[in-house]
DNA sequence: ATGAAAGCGCTAACAG
DNA sequence: CTGTTAGCGCTTTCAT
């Protein structure tokens, strides 16, 4: 086929060669920085490079290398500001590693997690980071035949290493301290689009909090935040029946930040004041909820920390320097105090 | 070299051929779904896909095609809320048209736009998606060099297509509102991290604003938000001193909602009323805004149909279906009232 | 110290 | 309707 006028094409190591009056190989030495080629010749292939604004060709390096140095990411929500957060500092770590981050996003969904990993298969990417992950077992099967190192990165799965901050020791902390403050009854909350896996251990160290307290009461309660019901250990009810009433909660532990400020602003329209009728602890520590008109008590994840082990990980495993079963890597987790939370009203 | 045990490689279309008993062109033909392959070999072909598991290696094909379907996405700071959204939709509405997305965060800093640039070139993208632009020169020439499509989401540039909001519009919008409320001195903030394009556009919608309303004094404000101080018109003034003493401004125009949201935080902190004191407009509608707590007026870009129509201008010049020169698609703006903008105060 | 040649997995003519 | 073949741009022995 004929080149269309005008239609240059980048050039090839073969350009190089050629404007520098060696072989390709040579050019490919010098490039890859390996010694064994005189000074003299090595300047020569460099400012043919710089002359001809040679970029080499990824693409054909990965095919032959037989492995990229992409890393996939599956990601929830970008949206959502904590996986925003992670999903910058993990692109930020894995650049300065020399990877590349390849981005899907899920919606939560398995369908689309699924799709997302096929194209990232595809790509042959060198590992897949899941700042999320369904449960899926198909999306487990796709993965595991190419295997490739898998990490979870705040979130969990036994099929590949976990990078994750000690969700139980979060969920206990945040519950002790609505207990400290003298809370008897606490609901837990969850909004449905994220419940994964953290969300079952927050909801556990929550429980194992509350009977050490000797409380025997557990309310869980899922709610999607522009509604007014909810499901509360199950059955559907009005939301603002949970915190009205004889034995109403007088606290709530939201398994997210995101969950935690939609209910604080419930609470705002429908009358509870915070912290008197209702205190609010959250999860994650976002930007936001440190936002004075906010002031959301909450559990800090040490983000920037998670995503750099998850990457170290990561690239161990690629160069083969971990190896073995999958690991597991807990982090601290911090209660950050604010003015959602006080000891109950009268 | 020999494979290591339990090694297992991907299967190629040569392992599918052998398996269905075909030539590899065969299966490239049923993988790549051209007509003119008899129902039955067809089936045997996906059969042994199937078994397989094969997954078509994109490196490879890209390599021949001489073209990827990696879509490269520069962004200035994923962690904010306005790009996180953004970016989100412009994965969605990539991933719909059979692109796969590859960020890179600039940090609004040239030297890693530049780095970010070259890592996605060399990656051969189809195209790149600025989402904010430094207005470095030498990112241009090097994205110039690969005439590649390169489309200008939200930001601008004279040098590729620019899908954005009407930014000037939004700007008068904005200052016009203050005006109406009966404001003469307004104030116009902006954050460094951030100054753009698109910054200089609604600076620009600021002062004809105010021109055309007789007003005279524009007072320009680049703050850091964590800063006591900041750049009034040029020169190193406490922020608070603006909007104190005989000539105080009783308004606010930030160029964005990060900006406004840290400007009501700081009122908030030094006693000064939102709105009462001093009245504030941001620019995005980041979800943040809309909180009940901030209720701060903004101007609504809508982010999803901006992310829609730049993927639909970039997949059109790739396809070639667009082509010519630059083409520029303003959509259009509205103004969110809540309650951080009122009447001037006595 | 440098060059020649054999692929990596795939597509796209062109034959059969 | 199916198979053969020549690359895409690069890395990597193996000769020279």
């Amino acid at each position: 086929m004929l080149k269309a006028a005008g239609e240059r094409r980048p050039p090839t190591i073969l350009d190089v060669a050629s404007h520098a009056g060696v072989s390709k190989s040579t050019v490919s030495n010098v490039v890859r920085g390996i010694s064994g080629v005189s000074e003299a010749t090595r300047r020569r292939v460099r400012t043919a490079i710089e002359e001809l604004g040679y970029q080499p060709n990824v693409l054909a390096r990965h095919l032959v290398l037989q492995r990229t140095s992409i890393l996939g990411v599956l990601v929830g929500d970008l949206a959502n500001p904590f996986f925003a957060e992670m999903a910058k500092s993990v692109e930020r770590h894995a650049a300065s590693r020399g990877y590349t981050a390849m981005f899907s996003n899920t919606e939560g969904d398995s369908a689309s997690e699924l799709a997302g990993v096929d194209t990232l298969l595809q790509h042959r990417v060198a590992g897949i980071v899941f700042l999320a992950f369904s449960g899926d077992s198909r999306t487990m099967e796709q993965v595991r035949r190419h295997d490739i190192p898998v990490v979870f990165l705040s979130c969990a799965a036994d099929w590949g290493d976990v990078v994750s901050a000690d969700d139980v020791r979060g969920a206990r902390i945040a519950t002790g301290h609505l207990i400290e403050l003298g809370h008897r009854r606490i609901g837990f909350v969850s909004i449905p689009e994220l419940e994964d896996h953290s969300d079952l251990l927050r909801w556990q160290g929550y429980g194992e909090t509350l009977r050490q307290a000797g409380i025997e009461t557990s309310i869980r309660v899922s709610w999607s935040p522009s509604s007014e019901h909810a499901h509360v250990n199950g059955v559907d009810r009005k939301l603002v029946d949970v915190f009205r009433g004889a034995d109403r909660a007088t606290a709530a532990f939201a398994s997210n930040d995101v969950g935690g400020i939609a209910l604080q602003e419930f609470a705002d329209r429908v009358g509870l004041r915070v912290p008197e009728d209702l205190s609010i602890v959250g999860y994650d520590d976002v930007p936001m909820a440190g936002l004075a008109r906010i002031g959301l008590t909450t559990v800090a994840q040490p983000r920037d920390e998670l995503a750099r082990l998850g990457i170290a990980m990561m690239a161990g495993r690629i160069a083969g320097s971990v190896d073995g079963p999958p690991r597991t890597t807990l982090v601290g987790v911090r209660l950050v105090k604010r003015r959602s939370t006080a000891p109950p009203g009268v």
